[in-house]
DNA sequence: TCATTCTTGACTGAAAATGTCATGTATGCT
DNA sequence: AGCATACATGACATTTTCAGTCAAGAATGA
């Protein structure tokens, strides 16, 4: 459980690309550079962010990366599930194979906890936006 | 970020020794079979345990495994913590080699965030214990 | 002494994270 | 049209972590 080189390259891209809102698209060479992010591996992660539909691209020269709504309206829940896979992830389903929700115990008792903390893990990132990074609220 | 087998484990490991809470300590065989956890994993998960003073062991003939506390005073947070690595682990770091939280920007405004994220992570799982666990309060 | 059971560390295989690279395709400019 | 720019995609390599196995050793009780 943690913070993985993935989301803090995304979390870094999202910010850069919201000071740029409105303006001309940023380039994936400049976004690796002025971002310390590798620069052969930030397509992978902007091609991610833009199939959660997260950032647009144009291709071409004068092309580039740029938010597809307003910083104010993007969430570091939407940017962490973009590039990462779940808290959850089938854990309970492992207990016993074929068994939803531990059903071989009358009544599973850990299952919901990890419902539960991924409801608050997931609460609280929706509760920071890119705008939000951007002032320093938080 | 997710809940790997090694929790889960280590979960179900707590639950079923509160269950003996008070009387003879259980064997790493026996919790394993019970709990399906490989019996040859148990052993590793339980020393973390024991390391980090949640359960205590006795050797020998009619030895095993015990809780060194009350199931009310021991918290799903403990537990994680002796058998997973932290949440935040040194991300901001990475930002600029020899860095402290990102200190190449005036003012980082990210690294508080995974802080915050640890934070709300932590506050959850301190606030389930094994106790409520057994009495699926949840 | 002997069986039981924990202790420790080494080892292995699979999966995931992290990058790198090469090839192809779209776009704008001249 | 032709060219440079820049995204798109997938293959590949490396490293780390996870998950699990195994074996030799030490302690304990009968």
């Amino acid at each position: 459980m943690r913070i993985t080189s993935s989301i803090e390259y995304a979390t870094r891209l999202m910010i850069a690309l919201g000071r740029e809102h409105g303006k001309a698209p940023v380039s994936a060479e400049r976004l690796a550079e002025s971002n310390s992010v590798p620069t052969d591996y930030v397509s992978q992660i902007l091609v991610k962010l833009r199939r959660a539909g997260i950032v647009k691209s144009r291709r071409g020269s004068a092309g580039g990366y740029a938010l597809s709504r307003p910083p104010a309206e993007v969430t570091l829940g939407q940017v962490v599930r973009a590039v990462d896979r779940g808290v959850l992830e089938d854990v309970c389903g492992k207990y016993d194979a074929g068994a939803k929700n531990c059903h071989h115990q009358e009544a599973c008792a850990i299952s919901p906890v990890w419902s539960r903390l991924g409801a608050v893990i997931t609460e609280y990132l929706e509760s920071v936006t890119v705008a939000a990074l951007l002032q320093g609220d938080h």
